[in-house]
DNA sequence: TTTAAAAGTTGCTTTTTGCAACTAAATATG
DNA sequence: CATATTTAGTTGCAAAAAGCAACTTTTAAA
């Protein structure tokens, strides 16, 4: 993200988009999960350009996202794998091509289509879970600080509480 | 995203990298489920450049993610309140906190935390499922052409399948 | 009525991208 | 074995985007 203040915002989104926010990342992240492995692969397929790529995986790799390894045995020519760090990421990745194919390909319908290997069933939608399994919408939810938390942090999140109180107190004397 | 070819890669994920992908955007997003409405808010919580927030802000209405609505009838300040389409972005925030959580604050532990604001109690982690409700890994998964998809998709798609069983195969051979 | 805050806009500088050409090692070919 | 081709980059330069600070113009407050 950019450069300065990203840091102390004290946000695990913006720690997150930090390593993947980058123009090119989240693609060539999806290029990997397709099966993609080597730089010419992702080069074609992407049309991106070679320095942007040398970059991006550099920092994949760096951060343990992608590792490299050598194709062979000794051999000096590697390929770029998914860690088990990089394949966690799978859910960000679904979650964006719903939301895509959702919002802005809904007439065309999904370019593709995740679906069980096994089965060959589509797999669900994405969606936020209680504990026990009740689908939550963003009303339903509040934010408390984690043990992460900075005073900064718990002193927005106290704000935020009283700005959603005084909102919902205006709301029903409108009402 | 990139100018030029991104539009071809018949991709739900570049479609909505080019809608929230650009620097800052789901950092602004974060802040309006935060509960941020007006410009300074955003501003000043961020730290972002103004012209810049502006910018983002504008593509982020035309698009339809937030709208801009008068503070109050006729008034020519405005506030920008998340539409359906952008309250439909909260996975996707989700998903990204807890994969920073886990992979980056995994020491000091979340900077915050989702609950439900019902029961207090914390959501569940996001994962990828079957209809069924049996949970996948990215082994699980295979991709298959969407009504959306182009020669060009399809041809790609045969092409990893392809890849696959040839990877699987020779696997098989040395185990 | 003056002051201050809100919501931008403008101009200029620094960073990032994109593109094309170049390089060096590995592999294939005759 | 010598030469060509592929792979995986690197370098240099032009164009686009981001950051910063100063300037406007409404709106709200004292």
């Amino acid at each position: 993200m950019a450069r300065n203040n990203i840091d102390s915002l004290n946000c695990s989104i913006a720690d997150t988009l930090n390593l993947i926010g980058e123009w090119w990342t989240i693609l060539i992240l999806r290029e990997a999960f397709f099966g993609s492995r080597r730089f010419e692969e992702f080069q074609q397929y992407l049309g991106i350009a070679r320095n942007i790529l040398t970059a991006r995986l550099k920092k994949l790799c760096d951060s343990g996202i992608l590792e490299r390894v050598p194709v062979k045995e000794g051999a000096r020519r590697h390929e770029y794998r998914l860690t088990p760090m990089g394949r966690d990421l799978l859910p960000i990745l679904i979650v964006l091509t719903h939301w895509g194919d959702r919002w802005l390909n809904e007439s065309e319908g999904a370019p593709v289509i995740f679906v069980e290997r096994d089965t060959g069933k589509e797999i669900a939608d994405i969606c936020v879970l209680s504990q026990d399994g009740r689908e939550l919408k963003a009303r339903d939810l509040a934010l408390i600080p984690g043990p992460g938390a900075t005073e900064e942090t718990k002193e927005r999140l106290r704000l935020m509480v009283e700005t959603w109180q005084q909102r919902q107190a205006s709301r029903s004397k409108k009402s």
